[in-house]
RNA sequence: GGGCCCAUGGCUUAGGUUGGUUAUAGCGUCCGGCUGAUAACCGGGAGGUCGAGAGUUCAAAUCUCUCUGGGCCCA
């Protein structure tokens, strides 16, 4: 006994006598329909239920707060939709989504560039002109612009998260957690001050953390230049290379490897040292007088190449570095501590001391006297042209390389010597990895790909900015140099030396204003001017989101460590890594358990959308163009994690594949089931295809949740696109003569099976395709059942497995490919599908059973009488003898002619025999050997075949006057169909036919009267003119002329 | 320079961990069919050096190496 309805509300069968079901709108587009599924949604709440029901199982979840001073893109829909799908999952299999808000990030860089194009202003003096009040309160409006475009995209393409509590990271509690993580931090000593060679931008004046840094790498070209130093002990010189000019006016040392051969050359009269194998790359014909190790060149003073630069410590002597390479350049490198990294660390480790005559503007300073007030970059030519005019530049040319610009502003980077404060986190790099050890990454080979390259490689987190709008660095400094980090405004509050204002906020001015009084030396302490890097800020979000540990304490705990994150492939080294970082400096855990990390979403060319090239989608474009389903479906169709190409071309398709078809089988459910007031309840199976659909209904949930839980949504979803074709067109194809009016006396498990199919497909889709289905649901499952009112309400379908039969699914498969062979075989021979044929033969050994099992059905499918299942082919193949010269030319020479026609002549049976008992043969005189023949296997005449592995279908090709007039009769019929279908017929409506026509269609129709009548609803089918609609038809050449006439006057003339 | 990923008919793609019949499917195209779901559907044809080369193996789209091209990341 199945029982269709499960739902716990169910009340037992509503006896509404007609139309219990609403059949689906099918005039409006798919979008408009989608609208009024979201003024429902709306207007009763339905997304709010949803999440407000408070529940024992929890799932945690955060959002990756994009900023909304820029418009979405079509990428975003991509992680919206991969967000909503497992939070509507999760949420229909009874966990509680924690939080479920939405969140918005608001501090950094990004922001104030655009407020600083709206004032017309670009640099940091002219932002502390125009005041500090006002500029961040410019940028707290400018963070909010486009919100409303964000959440209408949201909301339009489903995704259910809570938009009115979304966290803020610029609001006062969200900035107060991230001053409590970050006096955890220093209180571990974790957080403190250093001198750092970073990656900086002049114009914006700030270092750029490793990851923002990242964003900006761009393929330039730049000068590659070879410039001499003069040795103080030796008429020689040390040539070295370089791609920034600029830095040898700060140049104080020069490395070599020590145990890398180098030559000492003659080249227009100088002595040049260089690397021995890269003499012959920087010189055309030079003499080598002799070659040194790197060692023997330790020490040696040489001359610096300009004045300005004075160092307090030993400096210009020839010293040994590991990074000294021979791939290009000549091997000896040159040293300025203040614009690299590997320099700065070899001066430390030489004693050199640290000098910088940039100012932070990118300037040259006063000492530099030539170059003063020049922007470094733009000094390089003149510094070329001055060495050149010396003969100190022996050869220049320039090198295509990637080089890092600032990824908002544009302006090249500068490797600079800064005071930052940092997070030492590369003290903790072992917490870090050991975390991510138990993170389940998918893709997987990001997790110790390149994202666990990225960990075993860590940089300390270079967290401050010289900039304004941000979290404050909650540091503050007094005179004699003590520190303190506050941890919450209770502290502040406490420590401060005078009262805080009525109008303060956690951010500048006001927190610069606050002297705190220092708990050591009780003089007024001063904030480092400092905010920090935002992608601390969305870091936090974990904890900021609650404002823990200020409030909400359990609901922190329920959700972290976070189960489940999902953002875009450019998070890797941005959020991924800020979440995983300071959650393993706190609490020492990862911050998620699973990360789903997304692919680029490309062009319809593959290239990436950007707005400059104006091939970016425009979102809310698309989606009322083609649909909310449609995208989420195309979208979840492919693995997420590749980048793919977004088509709307493709889009389309899911339309016409998937939601259409699934809108057809409802529409042909509707219509039948209110003609037959069909209420769904328990019922009897016997029929094999109802068992069938009702075990694949149990095996679809069953793959859709591994699959989901798997992370593998693309899976899921084209096992529901594969259900939807199966029980569209094959279920319901070989079902339909059921659901007619009186047709089948096993209706009633007919249309429950049907009815269980569109619930169970409905419930499993549900997070999909939030829109069809709720449609479906409340026009169609929810009036029998009386349930909740919305689909997004209800429980995922759980499966059976003792519904679930392997063998019969399989078998199923297979009588459907024996289906496609027999179509085949038919269209082989021409015969068309209306035409009946007598026998069908499916050779098979193995599928016997599965063949017999639905006997009926391929019978009906492949229109024949009988269908005979046979092991072996041979009753339908037959051996054609022909001469085989090869060796009757030898043995007959010149009679050999004669010999093969007397074998053309000859009975084949005799020689067939023959050759299988290998016995000579005497024809007419002569006497042939089996070696004569030969013998070829071909298929009977009046049979086709097709075949495939292990099984092959015959059919019969013969057709009989009865199979004749038969087809006729069907060809007449489709007639009478089509007919009815113009006047608008109802299903039941009754007719009265009349026909004249050609004598073999007259012949066929009287035979088959009752046939035609009863498949048309003709109550009479009478020779001879009539009224009504008439029209004239040709059927294989015979004309005929058919009349129906409706029984009442309800019909509308065309 | 290093790391990670990708490359499959005209287009979009499946499969790749676990090597194994004739490489999956859709779109497009051509031909045929079906229609009491119909702005659909079904069948078939043409269309592939699975980026190139080498190796391992009885057997490679799949594993290994090299190369080419593309993307992303890092120095």
């Amino acid at each position: 006994m199945y029982s269709p309805v499960v739902h716990q509300d169910f009340r037992g069968p509503i006896m509404d006598e007609k139309k219990l079901f609403e059949p689906l709108d099918k005039d409006n587009a798919l979008t408009e329909k989608e609208l009024e599924v979201l003024r429902f949604w709306k207007e009763n709440k339905i997304a709010e239920r949803s999440r407000s029901r408070e529940r024992d199982k929890k799932f945690g979840f955060t959002e990756g707060p994009p900023t909304a001073n820029g418009l979405p893109h079509i990428g975003h829909v991509l992680t919206r939709v991969a967000k909503d799908v497992y939070l509507r999952y999760k949420t229909m299999e009874g966990y509680q989504i924690v939080p479920n808000i939405a969140g918005w990030d608001t501090h950094g860089l990004p922001v104030e560039i655009e407020v600083e194009k709206e004032l017309g202003i670009d640099s940091k003096e002219e932002i502390q002109e125009y005041g500090l009040e006002e500029f961040n309160r410019m940028c707290k409006e400018s963070v909010f612009r486009y919100e409303k475009e964000w959440r209408e995209m949201s909301e339009r393409i489903g995704f259910w998260i809570d938009y009115d509590n979304a966290y803020i990271t610029m609001k006062d509690d969200y900035i107060e957690s991230v001053w409590w993580s970050l006096k955890e931090i220093w209180k571990m000593g974790l957080l403190e001050e250093g001198h750092k060679v970073v990656p900086y931008c002049p114009r914006c004046g700030t270092p750029l953390s490793s990851h923002e840094q990242a964003q900006g790498w761009k393929q330039v070209r730049d000068p590659s230049i070879y410039v001499r130093f003069k040795l103080k002990d030796e008429d020689a010189y040390l040539l070295a290379w370089t791609t920034t000019p600029w830095t040898l006016i700060s140049n104080l040392l020069l490395t070599v490897g020590k145990d890398l051969d180098y030559a000492l050359v003659e080249y227009e009269g100088e002595r040049y040292y260089l690397a021995e194998k890269l003499v012959d790359q920087v010189f055309e014909d030079a003499e080598v007088i002799h070659t040194v190790k790197g060692e023997e060149l330790l020490g040696r003073e040489y001359e610096p190449i300009f004045p300005y630069v004075t160092s307090p410590t030993k400096s210009h002597y020839v010293t040994h570095a590991d990074f000294v390479s021979l791939e290009e350049g000549t091997g000896i490198v040159h040293i300025a501590p203040a614009f690299g990294e590997d320099d700065s660390q070899l001066c430390q480790e030489e004693e050199v001391a640290l000098v910088n005559p940039v100012d932070e503007n990118g300037k040259f300073t006063e000492e530099v006297t030539d170059y003063a007030g020049v922007f470094v970059k733009d000094a390089d030519g003149q510094i070329m042209t001055d060495l050149y005019e010396r003969g100190d530049l022996i050869k220049r040319a320039s090198i295509k390389h990637t080089y890092p610009f600032c990824w908002r502003c544009d302006s090249p980077l500068l490797y600079y010597a800064l005071e930052s404060w940092f997070i030492r986190t590369s003290k903790e790099k072992q917490r870090l990895i050991d975390n991510n050890d138990q993170v389940r990454w998918k893709p997987e080979h990001l997790k110790h790909g390149r994202f666990g390259n990225f960990l075993d490689e860590l940089k300390d987190w270079s967290l401050s900015r010289n900039r304004f709008w941000g979290t404050p660095l909650p540091i503050w400094i007094c005179p004699e140099g003590h520190q303190h980090c506050v941890g919450s405004k209770e502290e502040l509050e406490e420590m401060a030396t005078e009262p805080l204002p009525g109008d303060f906020e956690l951010h500048r001015p006001w927190v610069d204003r606050v002297k705190l009084e220092c708990p050591e030396c009780k003089k007024d302490m001063t904030r480092v001017e400092y905010v920090i890097d935002c992608w601390y800020d969305s870091g936090s979000a974990p904890f900021a989101q609650f404002h823990y540990p200020f409030e909400n304490k359990e609901r922190f705990q329920e959700s972290f460590p976070i189960d489940f994150i999902t953002e875009a492939l450019d998070q890797t080294r941005g959020w991924f890594y800020s979440l995983l970082a300071i959650s393993s400096l706190l609490h020492d855990e990862p911050a998620y358990m699973s990360c789903l990390t997304l692919g680029l979403v490309l062009d319809e060319d593959g290239e990436k959308m950007s707005k400059s090239k104006g091939n970016a989608v425009d979102p809310m474009e698309a989606i009322d163009e083609l649909g909310s389903d449609a995208i989420r479906l195309y979208f979840l169709s492919l693995p997420v994690w590749k980048s793919s190409r977004f088509s709307k071309e493709l889009v389309r398709e899911k339309i016409s594949k998937t939601l259409n078809t699934l809108t057809n089988v409802v529409s042909f459910f509707v219509s039948n089931a209110n003609i037959d007031s069909f209420v769904p309840g328990e019922f009897e199976v016997e029929d094999k295809l109802d068992r069938w659909l009702l075990s694949k209904n149990e095996s679809l949930i069953r793959t859709v949740r591994e699959r989901l839980d798997d992370l593998e949504v693309h899976k899921a979803t084209r096992a529901i696109e594969e259900y939807v074709d199966d029980l569209s067109n094959w279920y319901l194809r070989r079902s339909r003569r059921r659901f007619w009016e009186g047709e089948a006396d096993d209706k009633e498990s007919a249309y429950n099976t049907l009815y269980s199919s569109l619930k169970t497909l409905t419930l499993v889709m549900a997070p999909f395709t939030p829109f069809i289905t709720e449609r479906i649901y409340r026009s169609v499952i929810r009036p029998a059942e009386d349930s909740a009112e919305s689909v997004h309400l209800l429980e995922y379908p759980t499966y059976d497995d003792s519904l679930i039969d392997d063998e019969l699914e399989e078998n199923m498969a297979q009588v459907i490919k024996v289906a496609e062979l027999g179509r085949n075989a038919r269209q082989k021979s021409n015969i068309k599908l209306r035409q009946p044929l007598q026998e069908l033969f499916v050779v098979t050994e193995d599928k016997q059973q599965a063949v017999k099992d639905f006997t009926d059905i391929l019978k009906d499918e492949l229109n024949v009488k009988e269908l005979k299942i046979r092991e072996d082919t041979s009753e339908f193949m037959e051996y054609e003898v022909s001469p085989n010269f090869s060796s009757l030319g030898p043995r007959f020479k010149g009679d050999a002619g004669k010999a093969a026609a007397k074998i053309k002549e000859a009975e084949k049976e005799g020689i067939i025999e023959a050759v299988f008992q290998d016995k000579e043969i005497e024809l007419d005189g002569f006497t042939f050997i089996p070696e004569d023949f030969n013998l070829e296997k071909k298929i009977k005449e009046d049979y086709t075949v097709s075949e495939v592995a292990e099984i092959s279908v015959f059919i019969n090709t013969e057709i009989t006057d009865a199979l004749r007039r038969e087809g006729i009769a069907r060809d007449v019929i489709r007639r009478i169909q089509t007919m009815r279908k113009e006047l608008d017929l109802g299903y039941t409506q009754s007719i009265e036919t009349y026909y004249i026509g050609d004598p073999d269609v007259e012949d066929a129709v009287e035979a088959l009267n009752d046939f035609i009548s009863r498949e048309t609803l003709s109550e009479s089918l009478e020779k001879g003119e009539g009224e009504g609609y008439q029209k004239d038809w040709d059927i294989d050449g015979m004309s005929v002329t058919i009349w129906v006439d409706p029984m009442e006057k309800s019909y509308k003339e065309k």
